[in-house]
DNA sequence: CAACATCCATACCGGTCGGTATCTTTAGAA
DNA sequence: TTCTAAAGATACCGACCGGTATGGATGTTG
């Protein structure tokens, strides 16, 4: 697979055109959904043609799983999971990312929802590979979570009779929830208000709030 | 309207076969999603034809609207609303509707998901009419659930300093996220579980947990 | 050069969609 | 009975969908 730069299969470095594809039905599908996304839609957006979207994926599905792994599941390993886990104090750091991911939220983006609650919503009960890969996303977030609730109760910021991994199940339910609530109001500051009362809840597992 | 029950024009008590139109709509956009329900469906689920149907709804958005307001408002209503507003004691009325929740929850219905949120989530970025009957009744609840807390304060049962609009508001916004998560997982379980910790943030609420 | 595989553009297909025009049937009112 | 309008059945339309078959570039290998 790496034996050479010059090899004569598939090199997913310099494959420009499949990433086009991939980002833009990424856009689409955040726009409508995963089955109101339309091929057309999404080649008209990078210029291509059917014939390149055929070549690199084989089937709409299988298009909007690599969007899945590649897109939404990237975006969240790098932007959330890996820095909870290097973490040295992975409570604060937990707790500053839910600050920061209000602060940071967009109209646009508050609007158009969590991507990956929204394929989660609409796919679960209608495609088990959906819903395999999007419950591998969850399942890692709510790991990660648990994790830094466990590392908390370590050092003590967290009391020893918490349930870490129900806690972060909660947190993981009740985060896509403010998302959701927010997509309906189409506030930002809705959902900066619910993302503090989770942030509450995340105190109230501290000492002192026996 | 109400003169005289021979009258002329539209009586809605007799109308049984928009009724049977609405039932099997609501099923189908509980199964599909709205986007995704085919009128095709509804009406072989109920024998009728597409005569009957665009004689009593003029559109496909027309006939999800009269969904939203007549099947789902209705019936939130009905189990949910009028009992918490009526309660002597609204806080151990909203506990207690939570475990009840729980308890019955079925696996095709965990399978599906909440129709409320269902639709909020697929057509609130998309159509303003859906955004607004589907935000009514999310402010109903949450209003509802606000005053439960503000009676539960005057009873004792909530802290005098909670912001019971806020903390209303997460408390819709959670729910429906434990609905979502379950739908992922497919678990009633998980359902449970995660409700549980929803109770848990409710009681915390309470004197002693300052 | 010739052979070949990759990459992608074009044209086209069957199927489904929401919606409409038209007609028949039914039933209440005078 | 006769008139009238609601109620509903049938056939049909244009638009869009995902998918495919084919052929033409392009570039690498023998």
């Amino acid at each position: 697979m790496s034996q050479s730069t010059t090899q004569h299969h598939h090199d997913p470095i310099t494959d420009q055109n499949r990433e086009k594809i991939l980002q833009a039905a990424a856009s689409e599908i955040h726009r409508c959904g995963f089955q109101a996304a339309s091929i057309a839609n999404i080649l008209a957006d990078t210029g291509l043609t059917k014939g390149a979207l055929y070549h690199h994926f084989p089937s709409k599905q299988q298009l909007g799983l690599a969007v899945v792994d590649e897109v939404i599941h990237a975006s969240l390993e790098q932007r959330m999971f890996a820095p909870l886990r290097t973490a040295d104090n992975p409570v604060d750091t937990l707790l500053d990312y839910m600050q920061f991911r209000g602060e940071a939220m967009t109209d646009e983006a508050i609007k158009l929802g969590c991507p990956l609650n929204n394929l989660t919503q609409e796919m679960s009960p209608l495609d088990d590979d959906f819903k395999g890969h999007l419950n591998q996303i969850l399942q890692m977030w709510q790991s990660v979570i648990e994790q830094a609730l466990i590392k908390g109760q370590a050092q003590g910021q967290i009391r020893p009779d918490v349930d870490c991994s129900a806690a972060a199940l909660f947190i993981v339910s009740a985060w896509e929830g403010c998302w959701g609530m927010a997509k309906n109001r189409q506030s930002v500051e809705v959902f900066q208000l619910c993302l503090s009362q989770l942030r509450n809840y995340v105190l109230n597992l501290g000492p002192g709030h026996a």
